[in-house]
DNA sequence: TTTAGAATGTGTAATTTATACACAATATAC
DNA sequence: GTATATTGTGTATAAATTACACATTCTAAA
């Protein structure tokens, strides 16, 4: 008798020790966490990757991961990535979807929990010591290790479109930030042109940028005021409904 | 030495022997799915639910879920539940969330990954002969068993907004549907009063909808045209920009 | 110190989209 | 055949989005 029919026969409780039976000896899979790590440099989004560990894919890079402890916190596991290989905490991380099937990855049965996290490059250039790792500008990202092609597509999307309703950007940047910065964010996230004054008018318009009466320095044309975001304002907003549209 | 810290430190190639052996021997764990299973009937938004096969949650309700087979993708194993709970094959089926707090199951550690899925309840009325199992109006939903209430109202969050942006409503809709059938829906879905001009303005200016030349039949009062989804229509569309707003 | 270069800062008109709202037509039930 | 319930339809107003140009302010180089 198969597992799936016994759940459907039995009209009777299953007592924990049956259930823990099953979870200790039978269906046991190995689990992952896989991090797909934002940053924005140059004007240009990039992503961090490492060349992979495994034999099997030389010279490919993957994205920043490892098998989650049995006593460990899915996102934990994730953070962790994150600290070891940033030396960031306390970073926007976001859990983005789940990959599992059978054979994703050659070591056996590994499902892997991916996450989207942006950071600010500014603040960790220093633990990117290890000459593994590399910031790959997001256009030429081709060709990953594993399933990671598919991941990142998977996440970058998702990126793409969450960066549009919600204030996620802004992780991405200095604190202090010129509105020319912004746009550059938002184009170079999106892969698109926007007009300047509309820009400006529309994050004006939200009413969520705080004026620090401070200008750029340090540029080679007239220096642009900076703003800082102001998340306590946001956060006690209540979205209203957005319409039905597709 | 700790799995994380040998990760750090190594800075020459795992071989696969060496992952293998952390895949099969170290951190494997128990890997579940649980659907939240919608339904629309009587102008009512519903969830198929089953009391819990817990002593320790006797009485309470559960989502519909099983243990993944280490053999099984994991989509198969959401599908296997749909199949096995409500007879429908070739259904909605999404992934949302994957759950992985340590002592979120009682038996051990379980991560558990959700699906979301919508049945047209007509489909399916002879399966449900199961009388531990119910369709509970979704806004009848409290103490769940488990984590289960959190993984409800993080899918039924996710559904209300991705109905606004994806035509996945029609999923719970017969073939053919009136307008109103599809306001309803709508209505029931997000919990608001819609203006049914507008309404209906808006659908027909979508040109999605395919006018069927029949007629509702047996309604006591003037009958309304009947529509299906225009699903061709709808993938050849490609959705451009939809502006910055938060 | 003057000038060229480069980017900032700003407003308005036109278009599109969303909202609010009322009445005649058509079917059933009695 | 009359009451009841619901369908089907249009317009005026408000709000949001788009397209678009020029003066200002700074640096850098002549």
């Amino acid at each position: 008798m198969l597992a799936d029919e016994k759940l459907v026969l039995s009209k009777t409780a299953k007592t924990l020790q049956a259930i823990q039976s099953e979870v200790e000896n039978i269906n046991r899979i190995a689990l992952s966490v896989d991090c797909v790590i934002f940053g924005f440099d140059e004007n240009t989004l990039k992503v961090l990757l490492i060349r992979s560990d495994l034999k099997k894919y030389a010279g490919k890079w993957s994205l920043l991961g490892d098998l989650v402890f049995p006593k460990e916190d899915l996102d934990a596991a994730a953070y962790r990535i994150l600290k070891q290989r940033t030396g960031l905490g306390d970073v926007y991380l976001e859990q983005v979807h789940t990959f599992g099937t059978v054979n994703r990855h050659p070591a056996g049965r590994v499902v892997t929990v991916t996450y989207c996290s942006l950071i600010n490059v500014q603040h960790h250039k220093l633990n990117i010591l290890d000459n593994e790792l590399h910031w790959h500008d997001v256009k030429n990202v081709t060709g990953l290790a594993f399933d990671h092609q598919q991941i990142f597509d998977n996440c970058f999307k998702k990126l793409q479109k969450r960066v549009q309703e919600h204030p996620l950007g802004f992780n991405l940047l200095q604190k202090k930030f010129s509105l020319r910065d912004l746009q550059n964010l938002y184009e170079a996230i999106l892969n698109i042109k926007l007009d300047r004054r509309n820009f400006r008018k529309k994050f004006f318009s939200m009413d969520l940028l705080v004026d620090l009466n401070e200008m750029e320095q340090d540029v080679p044309h007239r220096p642009g005021k900076l703003y800082r975001f102001n998340y306590e304002k946001y956060e006690n907003r209540v979205k209203k409904w957005g319409g039905i549209d597709f």
